[in-house]
DNA sequence: GCCGTTTTCGGCCCGACTGTTTTCAGTCG
């Protein structure tokens, strides 16, 4: 079993002891533990089997945890989550879920009512019996109908990291088949899209069929929903998502790669241009439409080329004007990962982060950047242990006096500084003016209304000190939409007053949407792509955000932090000179 | 339940909003 796993079981047994108003502390013992295991570099099982060592070695694992984890390696479970479970249904977890219900109110819902699924807490709001329990009323019931809505809705999508680790495992356990030449995920992970439905996979070799039985006894495949000669698809791991594997020949695999990539907008817009040349685009290549003779169909570069096309990447195929700049010829040529020299938006132990600032900087310098910013959230985030103003100057300080040519990585002292309801900076000028790089974000009142929160986001680009802002829409994906505001009035300010907008490349943000880069862009606003790491695992997620970029058709220039270290301290500086 | 120490028990991040109340519990970040 994985630490992911063992973590998983601890952090919902935390989740019903709330439920079950046991000790918060405890309760947080449990999440610590769990937190602590998942990000534990090695493997709990090995530590575990080892009679010389004991899991206690890890900080947040004592006697009582280090027993339950005993516990769930020899049976997958322990006594304390299955003495919870008698108590409450499984599915009473998945309530948590909707925003608006917390544990007492699970409990309380249970206690009366013993419903245990979504369709059934539906019918309790419209039959309006949510109101009679303690502390419930009317706003409540039209708030939890509004969650259920929302969370339906996200139901059976992944976060586009989620899908790219399970198409990299699938892939490598593919790819140990004997006669497997070519194991390649298409559909919209290799679009990049910011959440996906499910997961498509092709494979093509002189045994490419054999890959389809190894698929179908891979440990993570949970049921086969269909087999047949040239496809295979399952719902593999806890989450369920479904896999389709499809063994095609070499000589249709551009055109299949082609067609299994999408989007399905760009692909009918595509095979319209087809016909409109006297010609037919399907799965199995490019012909010619009066006697079928086959034109193209090994590669996808053959198939664009001969509809008079350059090769779209995968990213801008949404039928958003990407075939007519490809006719054109003058498709952007987007930034890569490779471009990027630093990343400006992570965390540390000062204030949530999971790992120290040399950790931070340490896991940077091996990914090869020239240099970072180390911003932490500032006082208004307090559950974060957000810096006050004394803070701030402690930590500039202590920035200055690091030895960077040591550190091997020139770190910028930063801060995550929240805007406030109104607009202002939540820490004062002096302590702004002390530190290289500002970034601003919202992180409260985002329920305010369309002109509310323009004005706020209008005030703060006032602040000479702000440089950035952070993940401006604040969408969390398949959690929360993003916040409403004008968003061109905003960009056009930024881009007047050379304010760089963030694509925050945390997979649960991805923040900006494709669509509002563009908008930006052509506004005259330009942009840096950070992780927004808390702990150094974080920083590879930079592709993510690259890959965003890239659905927004930026291109190396767009992107601030390609510079080298000299010319971006010039922008930042001319910024702050505007 | 963990940790650290004051060595065996006390502390563990907390402020603000919302909707429900009629003084505050529950939720969120």
């Amino acid at each position: 079993m994985e630490n992911k796993a063992y973590a998983r079981l601890l952090a919902e047994t935390a989740d019903l002891m709330e439920i079950a108003s046991e000790d918060p502390f405890r309760i947080r013992s449990y999440r610590n533990a769990a937190a602590a295991i998942e990000n534990y570099p090695e493997r709990i099982e090995d530590i575990l089997k080892d009679p010389k060592r004991s899991v206690t070695e890890i900080p947040g694992i004592g006697k009582g945890i280090a027993a339950a984890l005993k516990e769930i390696a020899e049976r997958g479970s322990f006594e304390r989550r299955d003495q919870l479970l008698e108590k409450y249904p499984p599915t009473a977890l998945e309530f948590l879920k909707i925003q608006g219900l917390g544990p007492k109110s699970i409990a309380q819902i249970w206690e009366h009512y013993r419903v245990s699924t979504i369709d059934d807490l539906e019918r309790l709001c419209r039959e309006q019996k949510l109101r009679l329990l303690p502390r419930m009323g009317a706003k409540l019931e039209e708030k939890v109908l509004r969650s259920i809505a929302a969370y339906r809705q996200s139901a059976g999508r992944f976060l586009l990291s989620f899908a790219d680790e399970l198409a990299g495992q699938l892939t490598a356990w593919l790819a140990a088949e004997e006669g497997v030449e070519k194991v390649t995920p298409a559909g919209s992970l290799r679009r990049g899209k910011e959440t996906v439905g499910d997961l498509d996979l092709l494979v093509t070799g002189p045994r490419a069929g054999a890959a389809l039985d190894r698929f179908a006894a891979h440990p993570e495949v949970k049921e086969i929903l269909g087999r047949g000669e040239n496809k295979a698809s399952a719902r593999v791991g806890e989450q369920g998502i479904q896999v389709d594997v499809r063994a095609l020949p070499a000589k249709s695999f551009g055109a299949a790669l082609q067609y299994f990539t999408g989007s399905k907008e760009h692909n009918v817009a595509l095979r319209t241009r087809a016909v409109k040349m006297g010609l037919k685009l399907s799965e199995y290549g490019l012909f010619r439409a009066s006697d079928d003779k086959p034109l193209a169909s090994a590669a996808e570069e053959e198939i664009y080329s001969a509809l008079g096309l350059a090769w779209i990447p995968p990213e801008l195929r949404e039928n958003w004007g990407e075939i007519e700049a490809a006719a054109e010829r003058r498709l952007p040529v987007l930034v890569e990962t490779t471009d990027i020299r630093g990343d400006l938006h992570m965390h540390t132990t000062s204030s949530d982060g999971r790992a120290t600032l040399e950790e931070m900087a340490g896991a940077a310098k091996a990914l090869g950047y020239e240099y970072i910013a180390i911003t932490d959230h500032s006082k208004a985030l307090a559950m974060a242990n957000g810096l006050d103003e004394k803070r701030v100057l402690e930590f500039a300080a202590r920035v200055r006096a690091l030895d960077h040519q040591a550190l091997g990585i020139r770190v910028l002292s930063g801060i995550e500084c929240d805007i406030r309801r109104d607009g202002s900076m939540d820490l004062d000028d002096e302590a702004l003016a002390a530190l290289d790089i500002v970034v601003g974000s919202v992180h409260s009142y985002m329920n305010l209304d369309y002109s509310e929160m323009t004005d706020r986001l209008l005030r703060a680009l006032e602040s000479p000190y702000l440089r950035v802002l952070g993940h401006p829409t604040g969408r969390l994906l398949l959690q929360r939409e993003a916040f409403p505001f004008d968003f061109e009035r905003v960009a056009e300010e930024a881009a007047r007053r050379g304010v760089l907008f963030e694509i925050n490349a945390s997979p649960e943000r991805l923040d900006l949407h494709p669509t509002l880069l563009r908008a930006a862009k052509q506004r005259g606003v330009k942009f840096v792509i950070s992780t927004d790491a808390h702990h150094p695992k974080h920083l590879p997620n930079m592709r993510y955000g690259v890959i965003t970029a890239r659905r927004g058709w930026l291109e190396k220039t767009d992107v601030i932090n390609t510079l080298p270290l000299p010319e971006f301290l010039a922008i930042l500086k001319r910024g702050t000179q505007r």
